[in-house]
DNA sequence: AATGAATGAGCGTTCATTCAT
DNA sequence: TATGAATGAACGCTCATTCAT
């Protein structure tokens, strides 16, 4: 016997290959994008028939529901792992936060999964709602930090410096990202972000939260 | 000229049925998201049959190729009369620029195009360069206002500057963009971002910029 | 050009195109059965390929409502040419319309499709919908000449002699129909047929039709 | 025996899954069709995996044959249970059969199963022949009523009539069985068949089978 | 005896593209 | 210029069957 039978399912050959098919799955859809995200090309990628991986995932979107709900895990599991350390005050956790968000987005796996993650929310409720909860929770973990760090704003202002914090890192994505133009001015981004989104939360109003009716035309 | 000489005239832009089908494949795209940006879809979108869009664009990536140059185009001019209005300080046309880019991510255009650009661009060395070309020229015109706020500034560091300005508002996208969970906390965003950004660019400094080579793991 | 363009259709060939689809597929039915009744071997049969019966017909069901109305448009004009002969008694009429049907279901064609009809009407709505109509017509045309022959019988007993003569004749089909064990044994039904069923429909009076409630248990 | 002897025993009809799995497959072709009727839905039904189907039925011909062997066998020992009964004259004995299939005929088991059995015939030589061998049983008790009541008929004369009796009751099925238009007239229809019947099989000659070469056209 | 796993063939359908009209 | 027709490839999915467990 060759694998170990330390998941659920009688035969071990069988989650074998469910982990081989979701990883196959993941490969071709940071490798190739959404377009080539097929049956034929997963199955192709971990050598198997499309009629097995129909077999293990008899929808194509039961296939996309677990790897994306395993993908959300293991990001959020990253995060936690990284960030919660003991012993550290509050800005420089998030700091740590901050560089580790942009270390991540310089990797080919995340610049290239969540543009496409983001694309497809556009149009699929499912993926939507799986991008959603795990931006809460990374919202929810700058947030704890910035109330800390911040303690006259409420709980929506928390959550606005949040956003701002995480989105102005999203942000660099599609400019900084693996393979993207900005690629090499990482480093400099990075050292002005970790400064200047601690310094934003420290020293942040509900003042300036609380602008006019933002306006143009 | 990338198109094939044999059919001379046939890409002027002014050409009734040629902007049709530009018109509705920007559509398809935009309301159906690439999985469903076909020649199909596009053509019914027009009323018109499947062979005559074949006729005008050969190939689907010249009209895609052409269909791009348009929205880059179209979008740059869109910024160029917006902000470069005269009479106003760097910082006010700076955050004319700020309050401009959030009020038009807000749109479902923006939101959804963008976000499928950006996962084109991992695979499409075409549209890749397009979105350079595009966002070359915002940050220019980020980084004109932030020189001139801070002339302590050099130009790589200017560039930088205008770089993490940008990603900040464009990293709102999936979060704040049309249809997005936090749509609606976009007035409070806005403010924020108004304020820090205005603030960084008068006040950033090299420092800020050449932080140690930031790594954790 | 090789087709006459008398059918409605810009080219003739699509035209062409349809009746040999419709050709081809109408022998599958008859000469392979239900089973068989794909497009892969429709196309095959009719040299061509998947691709362009699905052109023609975009949903499978499609082809199956054109087969069908065009069916059973064509018995119903079979029958009408063959029995609507002028200068001829009821009574005659009546034994051409037997003889008629019991021939035709002789034939390949009648024997397999309309046992295929049956059956799939029990499923399918559309098919149950056709089959009732042209048996309607059927029906309707036996159920003239009863009531010339019999003018004591209301419509609605005419109607039920009109079932029963059909149904004499129809459950012929799976004893003596082509290649059936009996087949060889079609004269002499034809003649009992002709014979008893003509004298049922001069002599069958209402009490006949008003049995008690016919139950055995 | 048809079966591979290397399992010996798996069709002992007593066999309590092999009973599960022919009651399923029987009402998967009744409730649902030919269309479906496939390993996986016969496997549903019974609450059991398609493999342990296929382990019992090697081959999906073997389960269709043994289901008609068994389906042939109980419809013959119905009619045998119901019909031969001591102290009735032939007269009334056939009027029960005709009565008792007429009854049975507007089931929906029966309506659907003939239907299908009689197309599948049309491409399966085992299922022609044990629908020929069910029909021969019918015919033969049904002739046997009609020699009592006409002595002179011969024995092929006295075929005939039975195939016409059977026949004008089988033909029944598209019309009045179950679900089919005309299932509210079957009443009327089987009075007009028990009397017409019964009259014919008494009063039929030798001349009335006799009749010239049926042609029309 | 029963089942999970895997395969290869086939299904209806959609696609971009070519070509004659 | 525009369209109907046709093609070949690929799509997600279902099927009967085989085999190790």
């Amino acid at each position: 016997m060759i694998f170990s039978p330390s998941r659920p399912g009688i035969y071990a050959r069988g989650t074998e290959t469910v982990d081989q098919i979701l990883k196959a799955a993941l490969a071709v859809l940071i490798d190739e994008g959404s377009d080539a995200f097929t049956l034929r090309r997963i199955a192709a990628r971990c050598d198997m028939k499309v009629g097995n991986v129909s077999y293990h995932f008899p929808r194509k979107e039961m296939l996309i529901q677990v790897m994306l709900d395993e993908l959300v895990d293991s990001y959020g599991a990253m995060m936690d792992k990284t960030v919660r350390r003991p012993g550290l005050t509050a800005e420089e956790r998030l700091r740590r936060v901050i560089i580790l968000c942009l270390d991540d987005i310089q990797t080919k796996r995340t610049t290239h999964l969540f543009t496409e993650l983001w694309a497809l929310a556009n149009h699929s409720d499912f993926v939507a709602d799986r991008v959603r909860v795990f931006y809460e929770r990374v919202h929810g973990a700058i947030g704890e930090y910035v109330a800390e760090l911040n303690p006259a704003l409420s709980a929506d202002e928390v959550h606005s410096v949040a956003l701002f914090i995480s989105a102005s890192m999203e942000g660099s994505t599609p400019f900084l990202g693996h393979g993207k133009p900005w690629a090499h001015k990482m480093p400099a981004f990075t050292a002005l972000a970790a400064t200047s989104l601690v310094h934003l939360a420290k020293t942040v109003t509900s003042r300036d939260l609380a602008g006019l009716m933002a306006q143009t035309a």
